[in-house]
DNA sequence: ACGGGTTGTAGTCAGTTGGACTGTTTCATT
DNA sequence: AATGAAACAGTCCAACTGACTACAACCCGT
């Protein structure tokens, strides 16, 4: 809370506002994407020092006039040409002292999860722009900047918790898609193998998580029967079908 | 991220940090705790313009020199005069234009569970400082400043989350504690009732989610078996015994 | 001190869920 | 056509859940 004024730091009670400490206040964003069965996040090459030529997650300043969301939205907009608006949330806010070494700068870190982050273009100063595996950038293989190899650990541990609450599985995959490739979603995400036909009995239950479309999928190159394609049935809130395994994790 | 300089309103590239957008960055505190079985928020009473006389959660603003959870941490022994590091937990950040009249002021929000607020003084510029039921907060019976409805609401659905998923509820009761007790915790948060012996056969599993010291408390003045003490197991991350009721809710 | 009311504790039982598994269908490839 | 691969369907069993009943321990009244 704001107007509080108890006498802190030689702060008058009458205060002038121009005298409280100053910040930064920006928005970072973690898109996510599954590609290859692996989990990818969204990593731009910084153009100019600090960390210069490192990997750091997309991102920029809050404008007074906008809110935090519109802010996230806005910079996933113009990074990415994605409008997500429905896909982002809020996940942590970092303010470490020196986090940025020039000045006082807290950011609002914002969780997007992509089926398809399209054309990649490397924004109007970044040097480049590419997906990069997660696992990589979590076990120091590829070094970011700041403090952003945090904020994308947060982010997967929100997104594992997001997927087993709410629908965002369905945010990985396209507008139809097959039950295999929705379970490929739950088991990149959590690290863990799901049996095929208790998937598709969680997930096709007289409960609309999915709703067929009628149209099937065309097979793989290895032949097989074509799969069904579906489509996201009603958003579950508070509760999804699949419950993350944690007694006998299997790993892959 | 703080370094991207893309031009953007006429920023300039090779930019001068404090040509930036100013914020005031402020720590709010939800203090939330049981008392006669009801959920309890922790509120001042504003004695200043804006809001002044109006209800609030306690708050204040960070310091450049310490991290948001210091900042908290402090604004809550402050305040409070307890100190609860192991059980704030930051769940979201506010910062919509005009949520403060006076400037640009984005807040981080903090939840803290706590057993017993132990005696409430009004801090040094607050007029009034006590415990209000949650739910009077909720539906307006109790207005509060700022944004602050929205932000006790958010801390609501997260404590309901987290005790499922984590072992708040022992941060409700004291450290040794019946059954019932911890049982009227998950009974207030979630607004259900719940059979106590199959909680008890829940909870007291195996598995050590509580620890029996073996000693027991004085039975109510109502008489009855007294029932026997416990103690917080193994702080029980990712998946705790008892699982909230969705389907068949049976309200209190 | 005795018995009833009250509360904690233990046990039972039916219904449901979830994991593992086996079998069948349906297609492409050869 | 035969083969193989994948989707789809069904079975089995263990574990868990919710509701209920029975017993035990204690306070309080008379």
């Amino acid at each position: 809370m704001v107007t509080r004024s108890r006498a802190r730091g030689g702060v008058p009670t009458g205060y002038d506002p121009t005298k409280f400490p100053a910040f930064a206040v920006t928005v970072d964003v973690v898109i996510l994407t599954l590609s290859e069965g692996e989990l990818q996040v969204l990593l731009v090459r910084r153009g100019e020092a600090p960390f210069a030529g490192m990997w750091a997650i997309p991102g920029g300043f809050k404008l007074p006039t906008e809110t935090l969301d519109d802010a996230a939205k806005r910079e996933l907009v113009e990074e990415t040409g994605v409008d997500a608006t429905a896909l982002l949330s809020q996940f942590g806010a970092y303010g470490d002292p020196g986090r940025d070494p020039r000045m006082n700068v807290v950011t609002i870190a914002y969780l997007a999860v992509l089926r398809d982050v399209g054309s990649i273009a490397a924004g109007t100063d970044a040097v480049d722009a590419s997906l990069v595996s997660v696992s990589k950038v979590l076990d120091g293989t590829i070094e970011l900047a700041f403090d952003h190899v945090r904020i994308v650990a947060d982010a997967l541990e929100r997104v594992r918790l997001d997927i087993e609450v709410s629908g965002v599985a369905t945010a990985f995959v396209g507008p139809t898609f097959t039950l295999a490739e929705l379970r490929s979603v739950y088991e990149a995400v959590w690290g863990v193998q799901l049996d095929g036909a208790n998937f598709r009995r969680s997930v096709v239950s007289d409960d609309a998580w999915v709703i067929p479309t009628g149209r099937r999928a065309a097979p793989g190159s290895a032949g097989g029967k074509p799969p069904e394609l579906f489509r996201a049935g009603r958003a579950w809130k508070a509760g999804g079908p699949i419950r993350r395994p944690h007694g006998t994790r299997k790993k892959s």
